[in-house]
DNA sequence: CCATCTTTGTGCACACGTTCACAAACGCAT
DNA sequence: ATGCGTTTGTGAACGTGTGCACAAAGATGG
């Protein structure tokens, strides 16, 4: 999973088996019902009636009874012998998923992700609009985006207790993300996805979920190593690298640099990025 | 998490208790680990020699002895009474994810999201290096994005295979998207990072990892919604709607039509999207 | 050299998620 | 009505992930 909320993952209520009956959906239940919503409206467009849960979990890209077990947990939807009724379905998910309702979104930092998302589609198509556009250049203010104008930070305050946003994207560098963090939250915002390479602190009853690109590329990596590498190499440290045990630090820093050298001369082509001091990570997708 | 990968979760080797030393780390340490390298490096470049779990994991978002535990899967690096050295761990971990080798990357799709992509600072400081992009538009071709050409389409295989490119990151519209990964398979890509919203089949060996926009802020909203309604909304269904048994499909369909309505009116703002035929979700983020 | 203090590494129990497999429910044909 | 084929809904087994709590290991000071 790419992301994690805040809350310690919810308190067994109190003792209670939880998950009673339509209450406390399971969170990988829930992160899987937009897939099927998406499958589903696919199939709608087609005007097709009902699907069975084979049809469905494999155009989800599922197992069956995965997807069976989930939507058990909505309630009995759906005809044993028949399948489930697609435009049924359609509206049980988008109730229980909240997108019934309109949900306002300011963006915090419209470099090129920032503009990436604005134009976004599958924002309106899905209960969400875009309440505003939000950047600290004063150069940006005044210019559209998605044919929204960009506005200052100095409105964000304002534009949040307008439109009664409960929904922040942030799309800043790194530097930023806790500092726009603190004041969406302040404004009234309990809700914050988050784009930037950082982790952010919030308050109790703050949702955040983080979307990070160097993360996924990361895993791509590892799993690529593997299928490369097999069994001859990655089995034991090379032999340059020792434990830095009672004091042999040089031996670490050694191969620390040795790291360096490689990661270097592997993005020769892109920047210089071996002595330039970034904060953990070059900022976000945004150069702004 | 907001992937998958597409092989069904490694086949436990031969009947062994798996992880037996240094090989099968779990997937959700693989996932945390470049979470603890990015703490570490930001650690490292203030030139902290050493850490405890504590403060690492404080820095990282995650509880001590979950560290603890993701650590010793690695190996026993560390001291006790100490910490970790911070160098040494950014050198064992780089290995672990296979970051101390260069990994070319091409980026297919260039529109809003391929330019931001393209700019990412985060890929270069980790070994990845964008080796093309790439765009189906003739148009685009020629123009430079993140000082790299943009390159036709026709060109895919060439670059593949003479790059040694082994990840291939797509973000084109989804209508694209198992065509474009269908030649990136057939050239010899074996990694995919999909950002289209379409589920792609891919044969066994091929790992695909995808980031989705839209879902993420469903999940969002489902919690919002959760906070806001508490308990006297959404424990049983609208009055309007019942269950389509028996043939009571006009009922289902009006309830179906209930939701276009207020999605629509949500989303006025934006476009007029009811009843445009867009494929399950309206384009990704790239518009070309 | 011993006592004390700190911090790691991990055994264990529990919670969560996934998958199997099957009874119950339904449509349909006879 | 009755029986047959189909598909849901779910109990139960299993595997994975999480967190507690503590022994073992090293550092440090006397």
């Amino acid at each position: 999973m790419a992301s994690g909320r805040s809350t310690p993952a919810s308190p067994p209520a109190g003792g209670a088996p939880r998950r009673t009956r339509g209450r406390g959906i399971p969170d990988a239940t829930v992160a899987r019902l937009p897939l099927y919503l998406r499958a589903l409206t696919a199939l709608s467009e087609r005007s097709v009636p009902t699907v069975s849960s084979e049809e469905l979990a494999t155009a989800a890209g599922v197992n069956s009874a995965k997807l069976r077990k989930d939507f058990s947990y909505l309630g009995s939807y759906g005809t044993r012998g028949v399948g489930y009724d697609v435009e049924y379905l359609v509206y049980q998910i988008s109730r229980e998923l909240g997108l019934t309702q309109d949900w306002p979104v300011v963006i915090v930092g419209i470099g090129n992700l920032g503009h990436a998302l604005a134009n976004y589609g599958g924002f309106a198509s899905r209960g969400f609009r875009v309440a505003a556009l939000l950047d600290a250049d004063p150069a940006l203010a005044g210019q559209t985006a998605a044919g929204l104008p960009v506005r200052h930070m100095d409105e964000l305050e304002e534009i949040i207790r307008a439109e009664h946003v409960s929904i922040g994207v942030i799309t800043t560098p790194p530097g930023a993300a806790q500092q726009v963090c603190d004041r969406l939250v302040a404004a009234g915002v309990t809700s914050i996805l988050n784009f930037a390479p950082t982790v952010l602190s919030v308050p109790e009853g703050v949702d955040v979920r983080k979307v990070d690109l160097s993360i996924e590329l990361q895993i791509l990596a590892f799993h690529e190593q593997r299928k490369s590498g097999e069994d001859h190499l990655a089995d034991e440290p090379p032999a340059v690298v020792s434990r830095p045990g009672a004091g042999a630090k040089a031996v670490a820093a050694a191969a620390a640099r040795a790291v360096t050298r490689a990661r270097g001369k592997a993005a020769a082509t892109a920047a210089t990025e071996a002595d330039r001091g970034d904060d953990g990570d070059v900022s976000a997708v945004v150069p702004a």
